[in-house]
DNA sequence: CAACATTCTCTTGCATGGCAGAGACGGTAG
DNA sequence: CTACCGTCTCTGCCATGCAAGAGAATGTTG
């Protein structure tokens, strides 16, 4: 990434350093918990501290950063019954989009998602797991746009900011035998979404985020910090 | 909420103005597309351009409002296609919240969902459409919370603000023979749910959520603007 | 040595002022 | 009368400066 940071800075300034922010909190390159402070960060973009303030004032109503007043601002670190919420709302969202996708019929996401299908065989064929990561990010993207339901589409994406899901990702894929089994639960999606079969797509791709947040969470460490 | 409107501005500034804000646009007492100047509003609330600044940020991100940049601050008018998308939303949130809460069991919130109903009763037998409209968003909100997930509550309040709709629940209710149908629709909900009847509780709710919303978009003038 | 009060520095919160771009208005030429 | 062009005012955008609260470090006292 960082894509644009030389000549292009015609763009609004703040919002280039929302985007580089929010992608640096998502990504995982800055550790939940730790603090972000204005005047360094305004330092290190070469800009005043209030285009940083109001952008971080932006990632806090997304739910990734929280300001305490007077003190400062952190990456959140969602507990453990946080993390359970998320999911819950990700199985919703991804399965009302199978559903609808299904609904829809034959549209140019479907074709996408063949071929992403064809491109995931072929990665787990030669354990790429990186390359199966993406696919999958992909995949889920997929069927979310699909929906056509632009509401659907930007609640998915706050949610997934506030899981930084694609740095979760690689640890649920770590499971030996993930890989596999993930792959053949997305052909079985597909496959009932081709059928216009909505119930069952929507009823197998909530088992699907139920097993993949299974095997997360089983690898993850994750101190118990508080389950209030 | 909205609770020490009166006299204790000790809070932070920029929360009041954020909250008064919000309150403004949702209940309708500013128009949807008028122009809010960041100049007026820090006069009228005797505050510097800045909280407003940050404040009206914050609105864009929920959605209330719209900046177009080097041109102002505008209330944003949902399209028909958005108001479709929300509605699809709001069903979906609020099935999955029913079905939740008949799998918690016996909790505080299904006590006060009988007593709302009891109410409600009332206020249909004198024909009050003010009050009922008051019990059925305060019914909804029962359901929501009850649910236990407090990123679905987040995601459904963010949900009604930008669809606006304590404007909208009136114009709904004005159809005649509404309330009753709605009033009898709640008790087959609240009635599921006591049986712990998930799979039923979250259709019933789906089919009373989309079935307002028919009653809503036949009494709507909604000047049909773009459909893109 | 331990517990407490105090200062001191760090953080954000808010106010103010200058700047640039977008759109409206009016004047002028055809 | 119409179409075009320059100007002018409006808007948000960003930089800077001061003030206030929170927490840590430190000096003080038992």
């Amino acid at each position: 990434m960082t894509a644009g940071t030389g000549g292009s800075a015609n763009k609004p300034i703040q919002a280039r350093v929302i985007a580089e922010m929010r992608g640096r909190i998502i990504s995982g390159e800055i550790d939940p918990g730790a603090l972000l402070s204005e005047l360094a960060l305004a330092e290190e973009f070469g800009v005043s501290r209030t285009p940083v303030r109001e952008a971080l004032k932006q990632l806090q109503t997304e739910g990734l950063v929280e300001i305490r007043p007077r003190v400062g601002t952190f990456v959140t670190a969602p507990s453990r019954r946080e993390i359970t919420e998320l999911f819950e709302m990700k199985e919703l969202l991804e399965g009302a989009a199978a559903r609808l996708l299904a609904r829809r019929g034959r549209v140019p996401e479907i074709d996408r998602l063949q071929e992403n299908l064809a491109q995931a065989d072929a990665a787990v064929a030669r354990d790429d797991r990186d390359r199966y990561a993406e696919l999958v990010g992909e995949f889920h993207d997929l069927v979310i746009t699909g929906a056509d339901n632009r509401k659907l589409e930007a609640h998915y994406r706050t949610l997934m900011n506030q899981l930084a899901y694609s740095r979760l990702v690689t640890t649920s894929l770590s499971r030996p035998g993930r890989p596999g089994q993930s792959d053949r639960e997305h052909h079985l999606v597909v496959e009932l979404i081709l059928e216009k079969d909505g119930d069952s797509a929507e009823q197998v791709m909530r088992e699907h985020v139920r097993a993949s947040r299974r095997a997360l969470m089983a690898g993850l460490p994750l101190p118990g910090r508080r389950d209030d």
